[in-house]
DNA sequence: TTAACGTTTGTCCGTTCGGTCAAAATTCTG
DNA sequence: CAGAATTTTGACCGAACGGACAAACGTTAA
């Protein structure tokens, strides 16, 4: 097997390889991939162009491993969603760690966005087979809720979008949101300020009987 | 004046530039404006690059061409949010025309997303002036509707930011909707499904005393 | 008809891009 | 320490990019 690059073994390659990804999410995540070029990974990285090639043989193949590493994080909220538990709970504290999400790692929300936005060229498959998938089994949960008469009867797709759209709205439109707020209310407390009107909306939107 | 474009005077002068916004619409909304080059651009006008670069020096020029003339009809449904009409229609309304322009111009939502995820370069101060005035003007309204016990007591702004996030949703993140649906829910009723839903959720969400 | 003005094009330029390569420097292993 | 393997670098390449320009082509109005 005449591997291009090196069979990952070393502590450096590892290393290395951590260094340039976090430098990419940077770049990726404020550029969008054409937007981004390997220099300014590079030097975000620390290391020159051909150094960085010598870990990644393309551009793309920085983009790609990116994406797989994120989709796990990026979709861990949702499979905590539980049949078993209390909708209500459940569907607050998705909310709530969505949220926390779109806080704390605003560029890897970002990324995903720029990607979609894009057409999702190079995720397609993702999105139709392991995101759908996890979607279609969580429909299932939220119609059991629904049948119960725990949470009003309705679209659970749509319900599912709305709080992503929501919540990934802070990162993803973070300038605007700030430049909406201004300085005074834009400050921290903004993801505070949201997450008690999500909270209000989506608990009392779901009531059953609405 | 030593004008650089000539004077807008003639006829092909008003139509090739129309001609030219159409294309780059087309382009900047499917790759960003980094990710879009003048000869795609071009292409798409049906003409050479430099008969393009005739009307519009810079390819930043047609950017903010597009820009400025799309701010007042995307902005206009917020606009008609009327103080004196009956705040749940008020509200109704605006989701839906909101969602209707996701649908009938999906690719002047994209060009916004695309501009605002990369930080919003070219459109800050927009976003700043007029965008920020008009959703403070709103919020006074909204404000006013819930003293009057008419709909419940909540964020105002962050009420707004999640009508633009929910029905923003359709268009920029339209492939994922269409993944994650599947081909036979993703077809022409998912506008209509959204709307049902959305309405649901934001007049049950917002009922008094919620 | 012709001169002025508006429009279109082929060609060219400097820069930036993604990526290659051979050689040098470093690290690892016996 | 020696030699093999890995890591780093400077120099370079062809393609694509944004843009410039003069010449050619149309159009129009005196």
């Amino acid at each position: 097997m005449d591997e291009a690059v090196p069979r990952r073994r070393t502590r450096i390659q590892a290393e290395k390889r951590e260094v340039i990804l976090g430098a990419a999410l940077e770049v990726f995540s404020a550029h969008g991939f054409r937007g981004a070029t390997i220099d300014q990974i590079a030097e975000a990285a620390g290391m020159s162009k051909p150094n960085l090639l010598y870990y990644f043989r393309r551009k793309e193949d920085i983009h790609t491993a990116l994406i797989q590493r994120l989709l796990d994080t990026w979709l861990a909220p949702l499979r905590e969603m539980d049949a078993a538990g209390d909708p209500v709970t459940e569907l607050r504290s998705y909310i709530r760690r969505k949220l926390e999400m779109a806080r704390d790692f605003p560029r890897e929300s970002r990324l995903f966005a720029n990607e979609i936005l894009q057409g999702a060229p190079r995720i397609m498959p993702l999105l139709e087979g392991e995101l759908k998938d996890l979607v279609d089994e969580k429909v299932v949960v939220l119609r059991g809720w629904m049948r119960a008469g725990r949470i009003a009867r309705t679209d659970p797709w749509h319900l599912i979008f709305a709080i992503w759209a929501t919540t990934q709205h802070y990162a993803d439109f973070d300038v605007q949101v700030r430049a909406v707020l201004g300085p005074d209310r834009g400050g921290d407390g903004r993801f505070e300020d949201a997450a008690r009107f999500l909270e209000q909306l989506f608990v009392n939107g779901l009531k059953p009987g609405g």
